[in-house]
DNA sequence: TATTTAAAGGATAAAAAAGTCTTTTATTAT
DNA sequence: ATAATAAAAGACTTTTTTATCCTTTAAATA
């Protein structure tokens, strides 16, 4: 569905907006480590979320990365899947034909239109606050993996 | 959503099924020529389709790829994307997450599963006659790329 | 102001996916 | 039988994605 770069930018997104909601920047390596997730591939994804304005970055000692908490609610999961992958995962034939429409269908267009409305209408009301939810107790992704909160 | 060999393998069983109802049988080359698809490379999907029984094929002169018409109505989406992407776009977790589960779910698992059942749906229940359908008075890939059923 | 810290930037490397080429094998028709 | 045809098989190349490394830049603080 998406790509590995996608996976660990919204993963990097909602680890960091927990944090900021509580105030507190985070360094790239803390992130990589809480997300589990490669280190300098991580920078580069979130290199990319910072010129995108979606994430906030500061340099030098006590620096790091954070999410204006103003900002989280408004932050859609479409913002940071765009960002990374683009609208692909939207737009474009299922098929990968060029010439695919509503004009001039390719055989399974009218069944894929259904699943491809479900994504975008999801992408586009889930919100970085909406994700949060529920991982603010101290509840973090290395402690989901590790099933620390299973009953 | 799906990779590049799925959607040749897709367009090829479309392709060799619409001429398999008339009878005929098709090459590689017809076949490669007709849904515009790399041929050397669209070999090797159709190889791994007929190790799958999806596709038959016979060697030789007046050779070729067809699906038997008996069969049109039972396979399934479902049974070519498995053969080549195997089962990952409705299993596994939206964020790549190795212990997600719904009793472990990861931040975006009930956004997804609304998502995932929608594919599988369409996957389990779309057959290839479904998908021939309307393609059979001499429409063909190439036609619909070149627009000319466009009113 | 010098030093330390942490992100930014750019070049490089490894792995996976996509695509190609050549040889072998099976089938048909002569 | 033999020649011609077309798929199967396997090695190989290219491109894209994923991941790493090293140098530069900016900010904090001592």
């Amino acid at each position: 569905m998406f790509s590995k770069a996608c996976e660990y930018g919204i993963r990097a997104c909602i680890y960091i907006a927990t944090q900021s909601l509580s105030d507190k920047r985070v360094s790239l390596k803390e992130i990589a480590k809480e997300i589990d997730s490669p280190e300098p591939f991580t920078a580069k994804i979130l290199q990319e979320l910072v010129k995108n304005k979606i994430v906030d970055s500061v340099k030098g000692p006590s620096g790091g990365f954070m999410i204006s908490p103003s900002n989280i609610s408004t932050i859609m999961l479409r913002d940071i899947v765009f960002s990374i992958d683009g609208d692909s995962i939207y737009k474009g034939c299922g098929l990968g034909m060029k010439e695919c429409s509503e004009i001039c269908p390719c055989p399974i267009h009218n069944q894929f239109k259904i699943i491809k409305n479900g994504i975008k209408e999801m992408l586009d009301t889930t919100n970085l606050h909406q994700l949060t939810y529920g991982l603010q107790n101290g509840m973090t992704f290395l402690k989901i993996e590790k099933n620390e909160f299973r009953d």
